[in-house]
DNA sequence: ACCTATTCATAACG
DNA sequence: TCGTTATGAATAGGT
């Protein structure tokens, strides 16, 4: 069609190879509305020139996705449906666990403990127990270890005191009397006041929202 | 096109408009398929008849899917993208929340506390606390529970076992002697027998294998 | 975007 | 479904 007849393969001319990609486009458009309209038949189609511009069509009695779907429904095709189920069943499985952790911490935090034996309170006894010791070992380790930092920091400014004073009675030497004494009581003040802030635990609350004795379990 | 022009209406004729449509469907696949080869365009069409059959064609660059996706990603239009990336996100939250899950258990067990104040600790400790007496009553009145049921088992076998007895005896006083006795020590063997086996405690491993002592989190 | 010579698709029929 | 053919539709190349 058309004055001669050309051959398959694809034009080189970037212009004319847009041209007859408008026309041939607009070609099929018409092919595929009369199919739909003659032969009562379901038609999607999708065209995209190398300049990623998209073109559409499809039969009035559906839409896209239902073409779509019907269609991998009958060729049975995965498409999506395959990372879908899968997503599908990890889904599942993670909600499964998330029930066995919740009635774990439940069970941990002394509730729902109807479904237990015996022999599985006895050994939830003892992990509590265990745990209760380890809990109370690090509670002392840190308290411990806030407690030296403490002492340093109070030595290193007793120290710091000290040498201030020091120097401060050199220059008193050095000037000769006359200035008194009223500074060197300020600056003790000034360290008791220091260490009565530093002393302050950092009672910063718990970042990701753990309060412990308010657990209310509410996630999700 | 054809001997003598149509009208582009629905074709009546059942066999007629099955036949066109197998010509005409050829028709535009070999178009499509021109057009892809012409002007390097991607190309999917799909068509179904009435009967519900399906005819592809897509463009060999590519694949259905791949062009499905590209074009949906430039429409926009939603298809199948928002209830996947829900989906996703679902899942990502529940993945969150199974971490902070997890290690709220770690922190109940006696792990992973480094990151704790001692005011949280404190809390810790108390929360243990009032769980381990929470679970030693549960113990205790699940142990008394189960001696009171067995008591009454006991008892209850005791009265029949006696019973039996009174009966075997009236059975003899009334039939005389000559039979000897040599039935009671039996009867009374096999009530033993009864017993035994009822006061087995039913020590049924955690249906859900929980077991605690050996808590490897290995979930999921 | 329009024109037109030419090729192609296809309706009707066997 | 397949082949043939007369005919109108599609379109390549030019303006």
């Amino acid at each position: 069609m058309g004055r001669g007849r050309i051959e398959i393969k694809k034009i080189e001319n970037p212009t004319n190879r847009q041209v007859t990609y408008s026309k041939r486009r607009l070609g099929i458009m018409k092919k595929a509305k009369e199919l739909t309209v003659l032969c009562d038949a379901d038609v999607l189609v999708i065209m995209s020139s190398i300049t990623g511009k998209f073109a559409e069509y499809c039969s009035p009695t559906t839409n896209t996705k239902g073409l779509m779907d019907r269609y991998q429904q009958v060729t049975g095709i995965d498409l999506w449906k395959d990372p879908y189920e899968k997503m599908q069943s990890t889904l599942r499985n993670l909600e499964e666990v998330n029930r066995n952790l919740r009635r774990e911490i439940r069970q941990r935090m002394g509730e729902d403990l109807d479904g237990l034996s015996v022999k599985e309170l006895r050994g939830l006894e003892q992990s509590l127990d265990e745990t209760l010791m380890n809990v109370r070992r690090r509670k002392y380790h840190v308290i411990t270890t806030q407690t030296d930092t403490y002492k340093k920091k109070l030595r290193s400014t007793h120290e710091a005191h000290k040498s201030l004073l020091r120097e401060l009675e050199m220059r008193d030497e050095l000037q000769g009397c006359g200035l008194g004494t009223g500074d060197a009581p300020d600056v003790g003040n000034e360290g008791a006041r220091v260490l009565a802030f530093r002393v302050q635990p950092s009672l910063q609350p718990s970042i990701l929202g753990l309060g412990y004795g308010s657990h209310d379990l509410s996630l999700v």
